[in-house]
DNA sequence: AGCCTCTATGTGATTGTATAACATTACACA
DNA sequence: TGTGTAATGTTATACAATCACATAGAGGCT
């Protein structure tokens, strides 16, 4: 048992905390997958296509060891190394993103477009939703050009409520 | 031997990537935080004095074992809970921040002032610059208001080159 | 002083996260 | 068909974080 066991996954969860058809938000998402992989020469190998499956499944970060349980199940190699390598692969091409906040792990939304990706995350569901930021515009921006700080990547992770749960602690 | 071992400390090393007297960095720093404890009626105890003025040695983030090594070194108990403890305390109130990209700790360079800080990494050398950053201002808070999220806390760390790696990698 | 309570510390054990190191297999392609 | 490279499998271990429980001190109170 792992830590993400202890809350039942909402198989129609938030997306940007909004409700959508999800069967074909996974499989959709395979399937750009795989024809990316194609153009772009990288090997969607049967371990990568599991492990972004099941980050698909729900909208939520998994921790590598929640991820690992679920490839056992399926008859994969159950070390960690299988996971840490295929997550690699995943958030190194843009499929999926790591959420340092949680050490944990997130399908990307729009693995498509580069983008400087920004959470926020429930801190009462663990639901994540992933949108845009701009960090190095203001005053960050402004504090490493006045240092001479080159930035190749910035982590923006904002922690808080999410709809719903303000909803339910509201009711 | 912890993984912080590798790197040797550079006690004149950069605050905000800038060269200053460090000595004095460090006692003043230790002074202010003790009147402020007295202040608000906080328990400045010797392991969490202890604690800072590790993480105040160095501008760089420690880990919760390198800190926990430096204890023994000077005879506090050394098992995890007892950095873990003062580093909650120390984080909590102010004094210190936790870096969630490095699993690590550094010490505030203002603790006096309430802010929301932003960290710039040097992926070469691992020193860290605290600064300043607005992130609900802008994208994210736009896409938080718009879908009904409640910012409570935001995590803002840049990763990237710090001037005298920049220097040293041109040279 | 003596007592009480609450906070802080000490310690052992355990769980979760991540990587090093090395052997093996699958694939691309000359 | 051999050969180099990328991917996978497996063992072991390092690092991060927390639980549970015992003990010690600080401060308030009578």
């Amino acid at each position: 048992m792992t830590r993400e066991s202890k809350k039942t996954a909402d198989a129609s969860g938030p997306l940007g905390f909004a409700h959508h058809d999800h069967g074909a938000c996974v499989s959709d998402a395979l399937e750009a997958a795989e024809v990316r992989c194609a153009a772009d020469g990288l090997r969607f190998t049967p371990v990568r296509r599991k492990v972004l499956e099941i980050l698909l499944q729900e909208h939520r970060a998994l921790g590598a060891y929640a991820i690992l349980d679920k490839l056992r199940e399926d008859g994969f190699g159950s070390q960690p190394p299988v996971a840490y390598r295929a997550l690699d692969f995943l958030v190194l091409n843009g499929f999926a993103h790591r959420i340092e906040r949680l050490n944990a792990f997130i399908a990307c939304v729009h693995p498509s477009e580069t983008h400087t990706p920004a959470f926020m995350i429930c801190r009462l569901c663990d639901a994540v939703a992933e949108t845009q930021s701009s960090p190095a515009r203001g005053a960050l921006g402004d504090a490493a050009r006045a240092s001479g700080f080159r930035i190749e990547r910035t982590v923006v992770e904002a922690e808080g409520v999410c709809p719903a749960c303000v909803d339910k602690a509201e009711a």
